[in-house]
This record gives structure tokens, C-alpha cells and sequence, in this order.
DNA sequence: GTATAACACGCATAAACACGCAAATTCAAT
DNA sequence: ATTGAATTTGCGTGTTTATGCGTGTTATAC
């Protein structure tokens, strides 16, 4: 990894989301927390970015501002997505399914990180785009407007042609004993799809997620190797998981 | 290996990767780094690429080149992107290849139009998730990070399938005798079949494109019904288009 | 106030670099 | 073909740069 390289993309972070910190660019772009700071210095000498302790700001403020509840939540997914970037191995070919929290995933990669990534949603793949280490594969389909995700039978047919040995699936609702469920039928076979053709399967599912339930079921709750939820929930509401043999993170 | 020839694959890495290594490019082109590093010194004064220590990266990030082509005759393309959406009427099936002016087109087609767009370049997707008459079917492939439009033997098969009656189609180069060329082979496939699923192909082609051609040739002129350019261009340039039997609009 | 994390500084080391020179290559003209 | 000039390349030399670690200091939170 250049030190150029490096600064442009913590610009690029410090525009996308508002802000950087210097421990979390250090594990991310693996080099030690020295080279983030001395990479922080130049660049506020530079006039390129505020530095402050623990990290930076834009020059000027953020255009983009969250209200305090969505904050909450961005806040929450963030670390969940975190959690989940850690369970990637180099070489892997991964499915990712689409939603804002696989994106986040999609986001936090590691730079240095080579692998393959097979995706249904638009947004993931052009954010992918920008990686030099992964090789993006977009899954064709109808575009489902309201998720940004291809869906369809096209979608299913090219997913069938895959093994992956990761699959990162968004989701609606779950439940240790009805399983996987979402709202539309489409999205209800993709996702089927997606389970079928990736070795392991890790579901990422902010709190209130949890012991729900919706229309069409597209997978026993034991499909899943991984669980990744929020560090909040009870011990209890996790058990019966548990008991299916699913590794849960929290 | 020539030096002209290594200044070349230099700039394509460059391109395709975003970055070049001095040292991962001395092994790889099997020359001493003292070479590589000449290079990319004499590249750098030609003003080339931003040499850093290392090695060396793009004038502008590889990220933001997307929208940095945006840009770049920001009002030109505008004006061609309005020309253009003139051509479609309500209920086609409409193939948009990928590119900045495309995607100006996506995003200017009427809000009370309904149709069905087939794209393989996800950011025209996305743009048009959020039109409601419009159903987009996305075409699967290899992202091309460059472009960001998918690419391969899939992309073709799908396009293979299907029988539009318009399709935009992005131009990097065009001569009334040579064709529509690009420079890169898979983008070539792709475009050839685009072509060959519509019944009618309109370019979209600012003034410098206009007479110049690249490595690799997708098509004959004669193969546009249309051809949308800027005001400015001469009747003298646009003669040769004209004789093939191609409506030009300016 | 105290604990913890973030920070600054100096130093060591390895990688990347510039420069000069000689060998190798290319090209043109004989 | 042969010679010679110009260019290109590889290697040895010494220099600069980037990075990580140890040490001690400052800031922030409780």
C-alpha cells in the first residue's frame, strides 16, 4: 500500500461518512496506528482535513447529517458490519446479498484483501468498484426497486452456477423456529438460492430482527454457520440459536 | 520489450488497477527496477501519471474518475443527453450500454415515461430505481472497473436473449470508415451484441470522439440509425455519417 | 484525581531511490 | 556485412524515505 494511495482514501472516508479514526484506519489498511498519525499530521498541514484527537474531520463540515435515531442505528450497523468483515478470509469467493448493512460490509473490506465477490445489488458492486484486491460479479435480474437488489429467475439460474464459500445474507426477519423470512416471493427464491450455493452462511441482524417473522420462508434458522447481532441482546433471546449449533457474535 | 510498449502496459495497469507498483512491475515485465523507475520518471514529466514513492498512481484517484469525466464538458453532455431522450417514445424496450453520457441519459428519460430499460452498468441502475415507470433489467457479468459496467460471456448470453427496439450506446471512438472501436476486448463483446439485440442503435458521441479510432472494432458506422453529437461539429465532418445513412442530430 | 487511550519523539531498519558508468542494444550509413 | 553514434539498460554506489517500535507525554473519560 502506498502512503499516496492511503491519503486519498482517507479522504475519501473522511467524505463519505464525516469523520476517520486513527485506530480503526490502522487496522483497516494494516499499518500501525505511527503511520496513520504521521499520514493524519501531513495532511492537516497540508490543509486537507481537521485533525483532532482520536482521528479527523472534513475541513468544513459534513453535508450530510443524520437525526439522533438514525445515528443510533447507523451507529449499531456499523459495528455489526465490523464484526462480520472479520469472519472474510483472503481468497475467498463470497455472495453478498443486498441491503444497507451487507453494503456497510461491502464497505469495510480491507484494501489489502484479495477475493471475489458475487453480488445481486447494484450499490455493493459500485462500491466494490474502487477495491483493487476484489473481483466484483454482478448477478443479473429484475431490479427490485425497493431493496436495489436483482431478483428474478435469471438472478437464481446464475447463482446456481456458483459454490462460494461465504455468503453474507441481509435480513428482514428471524426466528429460531419458523427460520428466514421476507416480504416478497422473489426475494423469498434468490435468497433460498444464494444459502444453497455458498458453504457457509452468516446472517447480520440488528436486534430487532430478532424472533421475528414475515410472509414467505426461505430458510430453516440452522442454515446458518453465524449469526452477527447487536452486543445489546440478552443471553436468553439468543439461546435457542445457540442450540441450533449457529456461532452468534455479538 | 520495447520501451514504448512498457510505457503502454504501464498506463493500462495503471487504468485497470488504479495503481502501479515499481518494484511488482519490474518482476512482472522482467526488466530492473532502475528501468521501471525511468519510466515512470519520464511518464510523470509527460505528465502521464503522479509518480509516488513506490510507485506511481493515476492523474486523478481511480475512484472519483467516474464522476471526474462527469464533469469534464459537464454542459455539452447535458445538451446531447436532452437530444437524445427526444428518441424515445413510451412503451420501448431500451439497452443502455454504460458511460457518463448514458448515464446522463438514465436520468433525464421523463418521469411519466413507461418503459423497460436493460442496462449492465449498475450506476444507471440505481439512478433508475427511483423512476417509477421505468422497469430496468440489469445485466449480470464482471464488473469492469474502469467503467463500471459488466462485462464477459454472461453479460452477451443475457443481451442474447433479448430483442430491444433502441439502444444508447456509449463511444469512445468513431471514423465513418474504421467503425466504433473501443480499447479494451470484453467491452468490445459486449457492445457487438448490444448492437445486434436492437433494432435501432443511436450514438451518443461528443466532438473529440469523432474520427478517431482504438485497438479493438465493435462495429461498422453504417450500424446506427442515429448519431447525437454537439452543434459545433462542421457539415464537412459529419458528410461521411450522413452518406452511410445515419440520421445525425446536433 | 486516576486510569486509559491517544499521542509525540527519537531511533533503527529496510525499502525505495538517484546517479554514474559500462555493457548491451538499436539504427543508420557506408 | 561493418562500423560508429545514439540510445537503452543493468549494476554498484551512496542517499533518501517510509515505517514500526520503545519511551515518555498529553488528552479524555469516569
Amino acid at each position: 500500500m502506498l502512503r499516496e494511495e492511503r491519503h486519498q482514501l482517507i479522504l475519501e472516508r473522511l467524505i463519505q461518512k464525516g469523520k476517520v479514526v486513527a485506530t480503526e484506519l490502522s487496522q483497516q489498511l494494516q499499518v500501525s496506528e505511527d503511520t496513520i498519525r504521521r499520514d493524519l499530521r501531513e495532511m492537516d498541514a497540508a490543509g486537507l482535513l481537521h485533525r483532532v484527537h482520536g482521528g479527523a474531520l472534513p475541513k468544513a463540515p459534513a453535508a450530510v447529517r443524520y437525526d439522533d435515531r438514525q445515528l443510533h442505528s447507523i451507529e449499531a450497523k456499523e459495528q455489526l458490519a465490523e464484526k462480520a468483515v472479520s469472519l472474510v478470509r483472503d481468497g475467498q469467493v463470497i455472495i453478498m446479498d443486498g441491503g444497507t448493512t451487507t453494503l456497510r460490509v461491502a464497505e469495510r473490506l480491507p484494501r489489502q484483501l484479495s477475493a471475489t465477490v458475487v453480488t445481486n445489488c447494484p450499490p455493493i458492486a459500485v462500491a466494490l468498484a474502487s477495491h483493487p484486491g476484489i473481483e466484483v460479479i454482478m448477478l443479473g435480474g429484475h431490479l427490485f426497486k425497493n431493496s436495489l437488489i436483482n431478483i428474478g429467475a435469471a438472478t437464481v439460474s446464475a447463482l446456481s452456477n456458483i459454490r462460494a464459500d461465504l455468503c453474507f445474507i441481509g435480513v428482514y426477519c428471524i426466528h429460531p423456529e419458523i427460520g428466514l423470512s421476507v416480504p416478497f416471493i422473489e426475494e423469498m427464491h434468490v435468497k433460498r438460492q444464494m444459502i444453497a450455493s455458498s458453504s457457509e452462511v452468516v446472517a447480520i441482524a440488528t436486534a430487532d430482527k430478532l424472533g421475528t417473522s414475515s410472509s414467505f420462508i426461505f430458510s430453516p434458522a440452522n442454515a446458518l454457520s453465524c449469526l452477527v447481532t447487536e452486543p445489546e441482546v440478552s443471553a436468553g433471546t439468543l439461546a435457542p440459536y445457540r442450540e441450533l449449533g449457529i456461532t452468534v457474535m455479538q
